[in-house]
DNA sequence: CATGAATGAGGCTTCATTCAT
DNA sequence: GATGAATGAAGCCTCATTCAT
């Protein structure tokens, strides 16, 4: 379930009629315009080369304001990343682990999942930077953290693997752990690799086609 | 150890007698002494959050001293991370893509690379530290350098493949270039993989088998 | 004092009680402190001598206000030279060129100049300091500024000259422009003089006296 | 006499033969030449922005052995000036201030002067650059001696217009002192104006001419 | 609540000077 | 004597953070 360091908690409750509530719903949306600011200045400029000042001034905004709703720059980083994280997760964890009984149907279900994730990569390439550039060089905590999550997501996709190897489909003697973490590695390099294609929407093609069928068959050519 | 291997031999004639040759000798073991703190101040710390004064301290240095030997903070980083590079290269680029002939024969080549690959992973995790994430985010312009030196590993690595899909012992419809790029993912989450592992020489061992069982069969169950 | 007669005064309107134009007005009074005590600091330890900090401790600010204000150390001295040149311009610039018809209505002009001139001596050695001392030596490029300013107020002066000699009453033969060159050469010697005199203020007569002597009668006995 | 505070001891004694001796004119040549060095530097970038490093760089030797001949940065500047200073002073002690007994006889060795003083201002720029901008704003102390400098200059100067009057053949009633020191500005206001002149050969000309001109007859029309 | 003026810790970099070789 | 490697004081500047308005 990924790590929780990063996890926003936003308690929405159904009634929200009171001033006061109407004040907090407010207070809601600034943090996620703060948030979304934030998402394109660290983007742009990268984490340590842009300042609260950029992303006040994004919003248009005094930078004072800022620190009425988030703590600090680390703060306003682990936000940002909690909200790409998300992102990423509710791509990913869209299918269920064990829904599958075949390799046709587990095929199935990890091509529709790389066409979300890829589709994601191409239509919000922030996410990527985010997650895979910004997360894991701001410090040692955050690589750490970064590298934590990373292992998180090998965890959930973990689950797959172990469905189809206990359904008999996958290969019995296969280390799903770290065979788990080797496709997060191609996912990974799919997105930075998308970060900088000239045409990111023909080169999703191209790994999602490439990416299944080394998963799935190797590279060796059928004798 | 550190500072051997890659080097720059300039190749200095037997005779090395004279004062200014051994200035420059000290003056260019100096600088290699520099890199070789910087690499743990850096690896340590975080490029960020690391100082020009760390890494003088961790010479015993004046810190004046580091810019009789380079021009900035970033100047260092550029050295730091063309050493990493160069170790990390020297060890892919050990082997003749165009030698093998058969899948066993390519197998063998890639479980050797891989097998030297890991042991720089566990040996000198520095080198992962510093390629695989202080050089991706240290900022915007070194993270488009870097995203090209990954890119350059894996035109790298497509020459195996393609040596292969010409031997007829690999797919013929394989995608080598996003292949190989893939590859290059699977590489990288391993090393991010062994910085962060409890016993990283039981670790680099799966990496080896789990790898080159999905490359080059993919993860499917015979049928 | 010395922030009255440079300062630009905009034209607020008379009514100036909203927040901003209130702000406004505090910043500019800010400026205005800052190149004050710059002032104060760059004529008494010399511009090279001076640090930011020492301007800040004048003020009894943080030395970070200070670029809040000013970009750098170089953008404080022009101002500080723009307000020097400024002061010493206004006096200058005083009277009309042309309003004299007569040597004696020209020399009671010049006389009048002259005062106020070796008043603002006596009274602002500050503006002798800045404009003939750290202006020219502060670095080449203030130097040619400088050099610049000068032969400004050379031109500025040999308009006077010019009426002079189409009006009949100078020497038709007249070289305006380096006699006008001469003389600011003369100010500025009274200014560097004046700067280490005893007792300035009797100095100024005499510099008045012997100024105007020289200058229109020249210095050889009548036969 | 000029202040004494730059002025060099140099003591050549007769014979010169001993080891010894030939030691010392060889370290009293070098010195000669690192002045020189540093004449142009000083010059070229300006007293602060120049460094010792420029100064043994001009003279291809190491910056370390600046510091066997000069104690530091302000010493070399002292030598420097005082080497200024004495061509200056060589051109305008020439003519023997009591040789003159009519003002045709004084204004001819007026143009003399001059026209020595202005050669040198042309022919030797770098004099009128060190002594009349680098002297001067260097550091408050600089400042003084300089400012020292120039009413020695003055009371050099003054010694003529004195000896006019004890005549008779220059106004009863001049100022001297004054006088004098006005007469030096007209000539710093000269090397100045030179520096930056486009034709400072023909600008020399005009000086001489409107130069004398001004001194002796005033700038008023002959009625 | 919003603001932005004020702050100062912190970091980079320069360069005059020393001193061992 | 000559050298230049080493040094560290000194100074500029940035920017995250605070807080009075």
């Amino acid at each position: 379930m990924l790590n929780t360091a990063w996890r926003r908690r936003v308690g929405y409750s159904e009634a929200m009629t009171t001033a006061a509530d109407r004040a907090a719903e407010r207070a809601e949306q600034r943090r996620a315009e703060i948030v979304h600011a934030a998402f394109k200045v660290f983007t742009e400029r990268g984490y340590h080369q842009a300042g609260i000042a950029d992303i006040a001034n994004e919003l248009g905004i005094g930078h004072g304001t800022f620190y009425r709703y988030f703590a600090n720059k680390r703060d306003i980083l682990m936000h940002v990343l909690a909200d790409a994280a998300e992102r990423l997760m509710s791509v990913m964890a869209f299918a269920d682990p064990r829904a599958t009984d075949t390799v046709a149907e587990y095929r199935a279900q990890v091509e529709q999942i790389c066409d979300r994730l890829f589709t994601l990569f191409v239509e919000d390439p922030e996410v990527v930077r985010l997650m895979f550039v910004e997360a894991l060089g701001a410090d040692p905590e955050m690589t750490a953290l970064t590298l934590d999550t990373y292992r998180g997501l090998a965890k959930g996709t973990e689950l797959y693997l172990r469905n189809g190897v206990e359904k008999g489909f996958l290969r019995a003697d296969l280390d799903t752990e770290v065979t788990a973490q080797a496709l997060i590695g191609v996912i990974i390099s799919c997105g930075l690799s998308l970060l900088t294609a000239k045409d990111p929407a023909a080169q999703r093609e191209r790994w999602i086609q490439a990416g299944t069928r080394v998963m799935f068959e190797g590279i060796r050519s059928p004798e």
